[in-house]
Formats: structure tokens, sequence, C-alpha cells
RNA sequence: GGUCCCUUCGUCUAUCGGUUAGGACGCCAGGUUUUCAACCUGGAAAGAGGGGUUCAAUUCCCCUAGGGACUACCA
């Protein structure tokens, strides 16, 4: 059975690009009748808090993206102990004792040598009676003992993949304070939980080279793993370092629709035509993570607004009844204006319009035309005919014609150039100006 | 410095050596609707640069340039 999962770490607040990957994994588990995960990774107590762990569950649950089983790595530290026994075993764990001060000075050192900043595995030369005397004062920090060997895998995104082992560090699975670094953490949770598929971002990429070593010195088999590109800004920029903007609950509280999200995600970045789904079942059953490229992506907040729209558009009443709090929203206004939504809070400006009226938008050369308009009003009530009545009239008693006759008249009455019908938006006004 | 990935219209991308370089979103224009939106039709818009290989290169190879990621006792 095909198994994937989400993991965040609750260090924040989930962003576009964290949900890309929420996302495509949710996908894949649904696709294939499997299982969704959504293991929350807080190995590390300083940064991880209750806050973000409730407005991850929050946003995707917004999204409509459920999760058939949560884990949490802060209530599995027994797992890591006894997998941290057996690599111990198998000396595939080697105690260090630099402090990270040592360590610093040695990448420094390195790095203007002109090398690459490898941990040079000097705590492997140290002999037993000197690791009993450092013992004493200090305890040790842990690391993984790679082999030598180029890592392979095929990734269904980026294809083949090899890494060349001697590039990389030694990693610490332990530190000093006894605390399991994510590295080990994953490797034992993604075995236990019989994870098959991993998808993440390509900053994992390396990552993913360590952590086959290391789930293959616990005698395990590796996942299929799959890296997709990051997002980036408009200018290429890293998305995280344009702190809160690409939020998810920036993004709600904008008024973008969760399906236009959604939607969206599922086909940036991907040889597939963007288009609107209007629902998790729809995006399922076409969603293919091979189509997706290697390159870095370019999201666009902007982009989310058309879709938003048109998602909206497609909505009958009793599907928006609930989240539209003003009273006086009815069935009727609804079919009269939802083609012209950016977000769902636009209604709230054609309600006012119909219940207050609003400040008429007129041109200097319009005002004489739009008065002379007003005069000829038909008398309430007003029908869905009436438009039509009143335009002729107008007509008749004017040389203008096409935009040049009705747009001023649209202004005037709505304050935009743009908006629903008028013919079926004029009856519901409740404060028609007499004069402008 | 090292490792890995990437580079085609504004954006996301197609092309498994020979194409008028295709599509989608956005944009512009026309049509339609007595307005708006929607819809229909059309349009502008692209192979980073340089070498090779080849009858033929956007496609294969190399170099350069550029972009992204990683290179923590974070995740």
């Amino acid at each position: 059975m095909t198994i994937t999962r989400f993991a965040p770490s609750p260090t924040g607040f989930l962003h576009v690009g964290n949900l890309r990957t929420a996302l495509f994994n949710f996908l894949i588990a649904r696709q294939n009748n499997g299982k969704f995960i959504l293991r929350l990774d807080d190995t590390d107590p300083e940064r991880s808090k209750q806050e973000y762990i409730d407005a991850i569950k929050y946003d995707l649950d917004w999204l409509g993206l459920t999760w058939d089983h949560e884990e949490q790595q802060s209530k599995r530290l027994d797992r890591y102990v006894s997998a941290a026994e057996e690599l111990k075993k198998n000396e595939k764990l080697y105690e260090c004792f630099e402090s990270p001060t040592d360590l610093d000075l040695k990448r420094k050192k390195l790095l203007n040598m002109g090398r690459p900043p490898v941990y040079d595995r000097s705590a492997l030369e140290l002999t037993n009676e000197k690791k009993m005397m450092l013992r004493k004062g200090n305890s040790p920090h842990w690391r993984f003992l790679l082999n030598d060997n180029r890592v392979n895998w095929e990734d269904k995104i980026l294809g083949p993949i090899s890494i060349d082992s001697a590039s990389v560090s030694d990693p610490v699975l332990i530190r000093a304070d006894g605390q399991f670094l994510y590295t080990l953490a994953s490797v034992v949770d993604d075995v236990d939980m019989g994870i098959t598929d991993v998808v993440r971002g390509s900053d994992h990429v390396t990552n993913t080279a360590t952590q086959i070593q290391i789930t293959e010195a616990l005698s395990k088999s590796a996942p299929c793993y799959s890296h997709h590109s990051l997002l980036t800004g408009p200018t290429g920029e890293n998305l995280s370092k344009r702190l809160g903007v690409m939020s998810l609950r920036d993004l709600r509280s904008a008024g973008i629709e969760p399906m236009a999200i959604l939607s969206h995600l599922a086909r940036l970045g991907s040889s597939q035509p963007g288009e609107l789904f209007n629902s998790v079942n729809d995006i399922e059953s076409v969603f293919d993570i091979t189509t997706f490229g290697a390159a870095p992506t370019k999201f666009e907040m902007q982009d989310l607004y058309p879709i938003t729209s048109k998602y909206l558009s497609s909505l009958n009443f009793s599907e928006v009844k609930k989240r539209i709090t003003s009273a006086g929203a009815t069935e009727h206004l609804w079919d009269v204006v939802k083609q012209n939504l950016i977000t769902l809070d636009d209604f709230q400006y054609w309600l006012n319009l119909i219940v207050d009226g609003v400040e008429p938008l007129v041109d200097d050369l319009d005002r004489d035309y739009v008065n002379q308009a007003l005069l000829l009003m038909p008398s309430a009530p007003l029908n869905e005919q009436s438009w039509g009545n009143w335009t002729n009239d107008i007509k008749l008693t004017s040389s203008r014609k096409g935009k040049q006759l009705f747009l001023p008249l649209r202004k005037a009455l709505t304050g935009k150039e743009k908006g629903p019908d008028m013919s079926r938006l004029l009856p519901l006004l409740q404060k028609i100006p007499k004069q402008i």
C-alpha cells in the first residue's frame, strides 16, 4: 500500500512552498487508495511551538487536505534510542568531542585553503584512553559514518541522481545534550511508518543521500524519493525570505479560495495546462508527479485572483451562504453578482450598494448627460425591463449610443466601471440618486 | 571552494535531430451581449552565449555565463 507523509516542523506558519509538498504527498496517497500521514517533526524543542501545530492543522483543514494518521516525533524518542543503539553496535555511529567553535574553526580553515568544508573524522582517530578522558569533562555528540560510495537513486522528478558521499560531512545524529536530530528521526519514522513514497523539496537532495545510507545501515530499504523544485518569488528569490507574504493565513485573509490555491499548485511547474478544479477529487484523478520539471518555479500571488474569481462564479448561493455574515444577502443577489467578484469580500460591496447606494463615479463631461438621464428614470417599482425602458428613453433625448450611453450610467449608479448585468441590478437598488 | 539541479514566449511548459517551435495562464484587439462579466475569433510574445558532432542541433557533447539548493550539535 502507498503511504506518504507530510512532515512539517512546527516552527512557523505554512506557506505555499510547504503546501506544495503537502499537496503532492496527499494526492499520491489518495490516488493510490493509500494513507497520508501528518507527521510533526518537532525534535527541536527550542523552535517547535504548539501554536504552530494548531495553525498547521487549521490550514490543512481549511484546504480540505485530510490526513489518516497523526504522528509527533517528540513522542517517539524511544524509537530513536533503539535505532541509535543498533547503529552503535554496527559501528556506524561514533562519538565526537569537538565543540561547535572547534568545528566552526575547522570549517573556516578548510574553506580558506579552498577545500570543501567536510568534517575530517578526527574523532575516529581517538584512542580509548583519550576518549575516557574526554568523556569526563563533556558529553559527546554522535556522527553517522558515511561510506565513500556514491549514492544513487531514481528520482521521479529529477531522474537518476548520483551524489558523491565524499563531499558530505558525516551527519551528526545525536547532539551532545542527547537530542536526536531530524536526519535520524526522519529515517526511523519513514521505516517504522512504512512510508513508500517521499516527496519533498529539492533542498533535501543531499539529505536523501545520507538518509539512504542510514536506512541501509539499519538493514531496511529506502522509500521512493521525489524532489520537487523550489518555489521562488517573481524575481527568483527564495520564497521563505519574503516573510509572511505567502503564508496560507495571509492568502486566506486576502480572500483567496482554497480551491484556487490547490488548483494552481497542482499544475504550477508541470507540463499540464493550468485549470480550475472544483474539488480535491477532481485533482486526484489527473495529478501526475512525473510531469513536473526540475527548474526553480516562480510563484506569483497575483495569479491566484483570476482562479479565485472563476471559482466563485461557479458556486451556488447554498455553497457560500454560511460564509456571508452580513444580513440582506439573498440567493437572487448572489446570482446577479457572482460573475463579477474577484474575492468573496467583493460581495459586500454590492450588498452595500443596493442597500445604501454609493458615491457616484462621474466624469465632468458626463455630468449633464447623467443628470438628464436620471430625470427619465422610471418610477418605482422597477423590474428587469426597467433598465431597457429607461435606456431606450434616454436614447430618444440624447445623441449618445453604445458605450458612451451606458458606461456613464453604470458608473453613476454603481461607482464602478465593471459590474453585474445592469438590467438585473437596477431593480435591486434601494437608493437611486435623483441628481448627482 | 565542493556537491547536486536547472536555463524555450511575461509566467508554467511541449518538442524522445528535420516542426510555420505547440499549449495553458496573463496581456492586447475584434466579434457577440443595448452596458459589465462570460463566451467566440484573432494577435503580440521564446530556444542565455560560444564551440563541437551531424547532411541537419532548441534537441546530443564540451566550455562560459547566469539561476537555484545543500555544504549546522536547524529541519
